[in-house]
DNA sequence: GATGAATGAGCGTTCATTCAT
DNA sequence: AATGAATGAACGCTCATTCAT
């Protein structure tokens, strides 16, 4: 296992991009500067612009990069035979574990891209929403069924569960959540039993 | 009192901040230049820079002005002698007819502030915070009472509620959600229903 | 007449058309900066930016201030009432004096505009283009009352005219050719004697 | 005899400076990349460097091969023994052939090289006087014979007849002359006749 | 208070050149 | 010879901020 390569084959482009990920989450994307990115990842400034036509670039390459794999986690967890609530948990978790194996990745994701309106956001308004309808399509038929509420309309309901988990995330970003194991983990139940179950207590529950 | 003054005594400074927010809102604060809003504001460059010492204080001073409204807003409600769904919806109605009568102003506090982990939120993370808490303050109680789920922590809860409202403030951001006043109206009752008695229907509500 | 101002009434403007034609000419636009020129003018380098958007805007201001002047002089020469002979050797004389006057800005309109075919050559063709046009506007009347020769289109005999004396100019731009005032005014005859009445000598000539 | 190599014998430093004078005339020297110039040549971006140690080199190899042959074509043309009018409209044939013969190689030379004042034309100053130099040479004795004026030195006549043709060449470049084969062919003649035989119409040969 | 010319540090991007393979 | 990744200095342009009037 230790016969890799006499060099290691060092994928430039790679190394670019995860620097900056730590870049970008550390200073924001426009509190930092190209040489920042060159920088942490140990390469010449030349060579950013060899693999990315611009400072843009890599954040956009950064967000469909990531997007795309959690579209299709959605998709996938959907194609499963599970109970509605069964499938937002496992969303859930997706998301959760996303954040907790690359905080600094979900948090460039979310702060310079899913929540800048004015500017990636509004680029990438089409793969973003993507998801809130992926997440509808799996609320849709669990209405038809009986299982949820056919009062709140799928699309509604996917902004408030996918709303919910994002101001977790917010809430780990800023510090504002304790950021233990544990708490992901207690968290991913929690968020579902707020938004299926709800907050309110019920005569059933409480008996 | 037809009398007013010959000339209508306008105060500069506010004209400067409207215009800031239009011009925020427009263009997001990054992509937007100190010329801009003296522009929108119709006044002299240097002006901007008599009744402000940055760009930056002029996003802060938009800011705090809303936020701290809104935190009066969340303690008044707190006093009244409601059930906590009211209250709730009390709130949700404050934040989204705040989005309905200055949708600018709302946009920019959002993006530019609230979702932006990086800069502005970071420097305003007690203001942002302070709203959580307020709202945590709210629910406590009534899982004392036994009124709401005593699983689920108060601070937990009031981070779900409040980011299924910002989402849903983001959807209309971003022209994902229609704008009409009757949704806006209905939005204001399905969050809290979602919220509070969840997606999932129950026994009680489907007999 | 010294009671001008206390202080002079700088135009920073023309101070910077100014500097620029000195360093275009000694440097070569492709081969300065921006910061030579605001260097060259005394003032801070956004201040070039204040007045023009960009370098090529300064080169472009300088060639069509200066072309515009020439291209009314040649209209203003072309209504006078003289032999062609006359008015040729006036438009020879206002192209060699306005080199004389302001040796720089004559270089760099011909070198970096006229001469430079790829680039702003082709943006002013237009403009260049006239220039030639109202010389063969001179020539064609003269073509047919008789005094100049009918097998030569004025559009052709325009181009060799202007020719020569560009090629004059270049000569005095290379160090070529001795730049004295004498020079110059022997220029002026000469290349209007070697265009209408040609190299050859002929037999009444030499009568 | 057909049987030549299997692999054609490419000489691709000739490949490099053919793809670069169709490049150079194209974009121009400044504005185009040495990577441009491989690409066109469809070679490795390296291997320019193999064969030129800079991109300047390249062109100034460009303008000396070919400014090197007309050179030896004007001496050529001045050892035969011709009447003066026969030998100008010889070297008038030679760089109107030339350019006809390859247009973006005398586009390069003339308006990279031998216009370029501030750059190239400066550093092969001597070359580019050695040719008005060689047509000076061939109109001297003409003025000592009596062919040519003797009131027009040999010099000036020389540049006159040089930027005549220089002009026209420029016309065609940018298209301001039609580029038939017929046209190509009248103006030797008559580009000889204006410079000769001068613009105006003689009573010898109205007669 | 009000104006807008003036300042200059900063940054994104380009691209000629080098060099390991 | 041939490749193209890697380098980094250079430069055009932006724009927040200052300041003289």
């Amino acid at each position: 296992m230790a016969t890799a390569a006499r060099t290691a084959p060092v994928d430039k482009r790679r190394v670019i991009l995860d620097a900056a990920v730590r870049v970008f989450g550390r200073q924001g994307f426009h509190h930092c500067r190209v040489s920042d990115v060159a920088d942490e990842a140990g390469v010449a400034y030349g060579l950013v612009y060899h693999y990315f036509n611009s400072k843009e670039e890599i954040l956009n390459t950064l967000f469909l990069e990531r997007w795309e794999i959690m579209l299709e986690a959605i998709t996938e967890i959907d194609e499963r035979d599970l109970p509605v609530r069964d499938k937002l948990y496992s969303i859930a978790g997706f998301i959760i574990d996303s954040y907790r194996h690359d905080p600094d990745l979900m948090k460039v994701i979310i702060v310079e891209v899913t929540r800048a309106a004015n500017s990636f956001g509004a680029a990438h308004l089409d793969k973003i929403s993507e998801a809130y309808e992926r997440i509808a399509a799996i609320l849709e038929p669990a209405r038809a069924d009986g299982s949820l509420k056919s009062g709140i309309p799928a699309e509604f309901a996917a902004m408030c569960f996918y709303g919910a988990i994002e101001q977790l995330l917010t809430g780990w970003i800023f510090g504002l959540l304790p950021t233990t194991d544990e708490e992901f983990e207690r968290a991913k139940g929690l968020v579902v039993e707020a938004i299926c179950g709800g907050l309110e207590s019920t005569p059933a529950a409480s008996a």
